[in-house]
DNA sequence: GTATTTATTCCGGTATATCGGAATATTCGT
DNA sequence: ACGAATATTCCGATATACCGGAATAAATAC
């Protein structure tokens, strides 16, 4: 079975097409996206064909270049539906960038891989970068030891893709290291730890938790790493709070909001 | 040709799903898609099962029950990376409101019918129901008159499906009614009407303009007729003072405003 | 303007996804 | 607990979507 010569089934490839955007983070043309995900040039353009004429994707350039359309958006207002997270959670950002001064976050997982959902920017005078919906490698972040937590040792490494306990740095995290700081986090409620992305700030995350003691997401705040220890443990208590807080609101919300309406 | 006997391309019929999802507007079970859009049992069974495990769909239930999956949420954080709509008209939202106390909305296209995106609760001590994502036809809306005021008569009438001209008491709206109330919105840059779905609100639209002079989206209060009519012209230039303000924003706005930030 | 490179469309063979129907599992009513 | 109804899985035949490669078109260089 040298070359097992198999088809890849089009609802997949499209799918693969769409994650292959995220990861280009920018519209690309159909060349691009074959050559980039070593798929057959004529299979793309013909799904990409169809996802146009479904708007799932756009058009966006004269020189063809194609990134997601209207219909995820529209999709994405459906799924809302259900639980608005996104209507819930983005007061509480803001609630805690005004009794923090920093920028909040709403982190989730995609797959095995770590990202952020929504920001909410701090007043300080620079910005802190951060990319909404790069996919990040669990081990390098604070949220990804509670996003975790709920599982076994065994699956969190089965779960994790080997090389994503390397840094960037090119440094390895050891694992039995990493299981150790999911535990800390998973019976504190809470986890921080120095930014792994740059060398200045600071990372703290609580938990929200859905359905069950699964956690969700996770809200975080990004300090610069002065400010950070300084007011360590109002932080923590700010965000373990607004988590408890968000956790409390998708368990009493109504499953579908917009059903009570009228008549 | 009584029966072609054709198979739906499963891209296509998995699409379809997540409209009939939108339309079900709450999780449904595997069988329930079936009979609901009378597509074949096994294609659907075998469907879902792909997309579950591409997390476009997530069981939500015991009984299986399907809705829209966290994958759905990925691809619109990534949808919203290269022009965050999302985030430049939440606050323009929130102004109207301030300054009307009323209900308002952001409101876009999807294929041929119209749909609420985004909405402000209003502070009236009555909730106006309005539910978002569902899809309704053009003609029932005010904005629906400005989202097609850059096409000719001809297009319009191709663009909106027969039935759609029908109000939900049954009556009709004449096609070349319809079309002058287009230019009305076209030239006025604005429309407002008596809701058709009840009998006690009006509807107010501005136009918002993505690129060239389209208009990508619109932005609508909805109103007790009595305040409505006692504050048209305030109300009128609220919204459309937004809705210059919007399109400037959307014009002016980086393209991928996230790829600004730091080293 | 012509040659060269690069991008897109076209086309036919074949692996396989779709779908009808049968088999099995689950739920519901009594 | 048993039978009826309903839901899900299984399976084989075949229509077709996928893909390699050729043809065409567009962009770029010379």
């Amino acid at each position: 079975m040298a070359k097992p010569k198999t088809k890849a089934r089009g609802l997949e490839r499209a799918f693969a097409i769409l994650d292959y955007l995220c990861e280009a983070g920018k519209p690309q043309r159909p060349i691009e996206i074959s050559e980039g995900m070593q798929a057959p040039k004529s299979s793309i353009y013909e799904l990409v064909g169809v996802l146009v004429s479904a708007n799932v994707l756009e058009r966006v350039d004269v020189e063809g270049r194609l990134f997601f359309g209207s219909k995820i958006n529209y999709w994405s207002i459906n799924y809302n539906k259900r639980k608005n997270l996104d209507s819930l959670a983005r007061p509480i950002l803001k609630w805690i960038t005004d009794k923090t001064h920093e920028t909040s976050q709403l982190c989730k997982l995609d797959g095995n891989k770590f990202y952020v959902a929504m920001m909410n920017e701090g007043t300080r005078p620079f910005r802190i970068s951060a990319d909404i919906g790069e996919r990040t490698p669990i081990p390098w972040t604070a949220s990804g030891r509670l996003l975790l937590a709920h599982l076994s040792d065994r699956e969190i490494l089965d779960f994790i893709p080997a090389p994503d306990f390397a840094l960037p740095d090119g440094s390895k995290i050891g694992k039995r290291y990493f299981l150790n700081s999911v535990h800390e986090a998973r019976e504190a409620g809470f986890f921080d730890l120095h930014s792994v992305a740059d060398n200045f700030t600071h990372c703290f995350a609580a938990p929200v938790y859905g359905q069950g003691d699964v956690c969700a997401c996770t809200l975080c705040i990004i300090a610069p790493r002065a400010d950070a220890s300084r007011h360590h443990d109002e932080y923590r208590s700010v965000l373990v709070e607004a988590g408890r807080l968000l956790s409390e609101e998708l368990a009493t919300a109504p499953e579908m909001p917009t059903d009570i309406a009228a008549e």
